[in-house]
DNA sequence: GTCTATAAATAGATAGAC
DNA sequence: GTCTATCTATTTATAGAC
């Protein structure tokens, strides 16, 4: 029983350390030794609680898509305007990506890694995602509030923006050093905001 | 003469092929085996020309740099407004991304690395990047036409939805068909109006 | 300028004792 | 469940011949 929770404990203290070690340097990056030692245990123990490193890295995209995609099944089960349905994708998105810090970077490199690394499971979940973006855009465009566009160009001015931000905190205050600009905190709220009023601007059926 | 034009060559050969698996691998993922194979080059070759990966890697960031801050210092030398400066700046960063395959999947990892293997000189060139759009900004706000927005949040707004569309072509069309959604060949002027429309929405200081 | 050979370091994974 | 020791493979970089 002891042995148990401290198994359970020790298995979370790996998939902290490893988000973390994957998000600062990327799957190939990431060093097994280093995460034993983040997660202060044998490195042994990753084999024994994990198939391995692809199964680990696996696991923790894993955590973010089955979440992310969950909280959109329940958007779309709403009865929200597809204007306020883009809204709460974008928060969604955003929140979700918030709370798990390391994932922004990890998927900023999983993209250029073509996706490379992810399982069936992980693939499934993304799908879902889109198609869920590309729903309520079908929506919008019968309801003639939004013009036709690709659900990709749509998908990647929501997430583009807000990963890079996300994934940038350490760099942009470096630069902003450097750039002598002004260092506001800007806050996740902000954003969002901006993040709406570009799509929804980009969107709007209505334009000069 | 001949040989220094073999030289020439060949260093021109190790330039593209590093380009090109620092894209796919990112620096640790990148190895110099593989470079000198892609180039047709003796791996001591690489280190005849450059003085090591990481000189090598700086080169190749330096180049789309470079490139893109001479071009947006002839920007803001011109009279254009800021709007159509903000069009401009949007149209200069897809292009020279565009003309560079290799440099949007870079960029991300580079992002999601902190800028840890950029140079001096690479930042001098990214913080003129920041600087100029900057500068555009607060010609706007003065104007009375854009309302006051962070740079960061708008750099992010108009690289990121350039970049992650650039850098995800194949992971797009693999997405496509298992979301049955139709893969529409989406143009770079359809890329680049989007975005324009998005920054331009999200700026105007007139808004509901 | 070009190539061979190799030094030196590092990393993923596992066997086997406890 | 946990730890030590180690095997095997890779990889950056250079020395030195031509």
């Amino acid at each position: 029983m002891k042995k148990v929770r401290d198994a359970e404990a020790s298995k979370a203290r790996v998939f902290d350390a490893a988000a973390e070690e994957f998000a600062l340097h990327g799957f190939v990056g990431a060093k097994v030794d280093r995460i034993a030692a983040r997660a202060r245990v044998n490195k042994a123990m990753i084999y024994y609680h994990f198939k391995n490193k692809a199964a680990l890295y696996r696991a923790v995209v894993g955590d973010m898509f089955a979440a992310t995609a969950a909280r959109l099944r329940e958007l779309r089960a709403s009865n929200l305007t597809p204007a306020q349905q883009i809204d709460e994708f974008i928060a969604i998105v955003a929140r979700e990506g918030q709370a798990r810090k390391y994932f922004p970077r990890m998927w900023l490199r999983e993209l250029a890694d073509d996706g490379r690394h992810m399982g069936e499971r992980n693939f499934a979940d993304l799908t879902a995602i889109v198609s869920i973006l590309a729903a309520i855009l079908a929506d919008g465009q019968k309801a003639g509030v939004f013009r036709p566009m690709p659900p990709f160009v749509v998908q990647v001015g929501i997430v583009g923006p807000l990963f890079l931000f996300l994934a940038t905190g350490p760099l942009r205050s470096t630069a902003a050093l450097k750039a002598r600009i002004p260092i506001s905190n800007i806050s996740t709220d902000v954003l969002i905001d901006y993040v709406r009023a570009m799509t929804k601007g980009a969107l709007s059926a209505q334009r000069p």
